[in-house]
DNA sequence: CCGGTTATTCTCAGATGGAGATTTACTCGA
DNA sequence: TCGAGTAAATCTCCATCTGAGAATAACCGG
């Protein structure tokens, strides 16, 4: 028996402790902006710091540990997560990352159309929907966590079709465009945005309706859209000018 | 204090004891074929059956502990460490997905142009390079992390320039090919093929140089390419034909 | 030297994408 | 009620990209 074999077989609780926590970057769009989920911390380390919820796995899967934490933090009944998006991001295990031991993150990205607001009086000393253009710095590790949450999110945006998952049942062309601009951050061609939109089967499919009025400045009624079922957007809708990325 | 911040100050060991270990998907192109690195285990559960290379996560990083793991099965020294391309896949954590404890693996996807044959006398009782095409059923869900390494790596070869980690330090376009060839499973259209790498900013730079002699079986000298200094392909080039996986 | 193989380039038609204009339907305030 | 402003939906034009196939030329082995 060598090293690795006998330590496979070793009382695994004669090793340094090691924990597993399950964090969230649960994103929505409120107001025109994209909201990210903060707790302020009501213990050291890092008290009074924002922070993503999280909290430990235990007895349950990763992805259930993730989606506990987040119904916890919001309120959510778990009819409404069936609702909510929630795919695993990337864990985060840097010796060091949390003062008190060694801690192992993983990181779950969650989308959803609405979210209510934060429980009063739950997990942590406060919650909040916080505009990104508005984020503090984070307590760990926790602003590395959520900049590649939103590389994911804005990268997923242009091969599947996760949009739909920040929009109602039912939407019109012009709010899904404006998830892609809040998310990328950049205004985008309305005509072409349509054309394409249209044109990748299996995006959306049209439910015959329109919406009961014009925008609130004028514009005809727009013609009511439901997801389609395309798993991933055929071409892809990819985002302009991102030169400094390449390189 | 609610139970969530209870447990964050909580003595850790008191949980149900939860292991960490990094596992690796190294691949790499032998004879025209994708390989990938297989250890068979030597001891319960599972003796016999054939499995990822992995080991317990201890006082260093994730990252260097798959390195580690890696080094170890394959004999690859720090040297050559450094040219093998290693990325976070993604992480594994069902209860009862090991029968002995709860197990969290972190799963590493590895890519190199050329490793050593595995060493003798290493971790495991046997290891061994296997043609994908012959793989048998894997211990523990080493069998799902395998797959999901091997979609991981067909995607990233679309979109950006790993595949020329997969060939020596000069290669011709042909040698690209073959890798794309190889991974994505289908023959693709040499000279669109051809026109589309040079076309990518960035991806292949010229060396000026040809090969000695052309190819066993005839043709003339091909010129020589480095790896450029693209991080992204753009455009990207796509998979022919996955009309399947769209739906 | 010859037949077969392969690197490289070219052609051509169809699909795709960006920029801008047009048409039409609607809201709101004068 | 009417006119200005706004926005949905469609269209045009043109540059670029793509797939399929073919042409050219260099090189192998016998």
């Amino acid at each position: 028996m060598n090293e690795s074999d006998f330590l496979r077989d070793y009382d695994p609780t004669a090793y340094e402790p090691m924990a597993v926590t399950a964090d969230v970057v649960a994103l929505t769009i409120r107001d025109g902006r994209l909201h990210v989920l903060l707790i302020r911390r009501a213990e050291p380390p890092h008290q009074g710091m924002w922070a993503l919820p999280g909290g430990f796995v235990r007895g349950d899967d990763l992805k259930d540990a993730a989606a506990r934490e987040l119904a916890e933090e919001t309120g959510l009944l778990p009819h409404d997560l069936d609702r909510v998006h929630l795919e695993q991001l990337g864990t985060y295990g840097k010796p060091g990352r949390d003062p008190r031991m060694r801690v192992v993150t993983v990181a779950f990205l969650a989308f959803a159309a609405w979210m209510p607001d934060p429980k009063a009086g739950s997990d942590a000393e406060a919650a909040a929907w916080t505009p990104l253009t508005a984020t503090r710095e984070l307590a760990f590790d926790h602003g590395d966590i959520l900049e590649d949450g939103l590389e994911r999110a804005r990268s997923k945006l242009e091969y599947t079709p996760l949009a739909t998952s920040f929009v109602g049942d039912e939407f019109t062309i012009s709010e899904l465009r404006a998830v892609y601009e809040v998310v990328w951050g950049e205004p985008l061609h309305p005509g072409n945005f349509h054309r394409k939109v249209l044109s990748v089967p299996g995006f959306v499919e049209a439910t015959g309706t329109t919406t009961e009025r014009g925008g609130p400045r004028g514009g005809p009624r727009a013609r009511l859209y439901r997801k389609g079922d395309a798993r991933l957007l055929h071409p892809a809708l990819l985002r302009p000018s991102r030169e400094d990325e390449i390189r």
